[in-house]
DNA sequence: GTCTTGTAATTAACATGTTAATCAAAAATA
DNA sequence: TATTTTTGATTAACATGTTAATTACAAGAC
């Protein structure tokens, strides 16, 4: 995935930081665990990269007005402004992939990766 | 993938550690070029995974005759051993994840998969 | 209300992923 | 042959993956 990878080295984020950003961007709002899991990272992880995004100022953790185990994690106008910038690099380059791959293939794997997933052995 | 984490823990390995042991038991003496190549590590966490085998007896490291740069890696009797006391348990829930999946989706995720790993974006 | 149990999140410790820099030896070139 | 270039492998530095332990708070049971 090397455009990928020159895209996020332009954007100045890792993978993971993008995929963090993103999840935050469009669904606004989110608690850790669910941010981890939309995000597909360990909470240990996620823990790491936000402590590092807020330093950055790209997220803010509040805590959670009646729950006070939970955090409220959001995406700053800083943050927003460096998804706006980038995403539509990071379309193209996704919808160059599909096409050379093949939109139909490209459905079919991910079906069977979702079925291959939801598999317990056992 | 629980069922295959539980058998490395037991086996006292991780699942990198176990590939690299397993490619070395299937093809004898290898470069670590070579090595990282068939087990799908980069050549600097290959190094550091050689290192810990090596101290673990599992491996030995030696010169090449002619070429000075290169290493022969080769799996000990004692990684041999781990590998043959492990490996009808891994092949047993490779069978059972293949059987309950489908052979041939298993079969269609696989050629999919290597299709898309084939492609080059330009 | 106290005690127990469960849950959300973090921290700790160690292994690996990733890129760049380094080093030694081989190969190529003048 | 001396110089340059290339190659094989390691080291360095930092980010993430992974499991276990810990902490703080919430919810239930008594």
């Amino acid at each position: 995935m090397g455009p990928i990878r020159l895209m996020l080295t332009g954007a100045g984020v890792t993978e993971q930081q993008w995929r963090v950003l993103r999840v935050l961007a469009e669904n606004g709002v989110m608690d850790p665990t669910a941010l981890s899991e939309a995000s597909c990272l360990l909470l240990p992880s996620l823990t790491r990269i936000v402590n590092y995004l807020e330093k950055q100022n790209l997220v803010t953790r509040a805590r959670h007005q009646t729950d006070g185990r939970r955090f409220l994690l959001e995406i700053t106008p800083l943050g927003n402004a460096l998804i706006a910038s980038n995403i539509p690099h990071s379309n193209e380059i996704y919808a160059a992939l599909e096409k050379q791959f093949g939109p139909d293939k490209m459905e079919q794997l991910l079906d069977l990766l979702q079925d291959l997933s939801n598999i317990d052995l056992k």
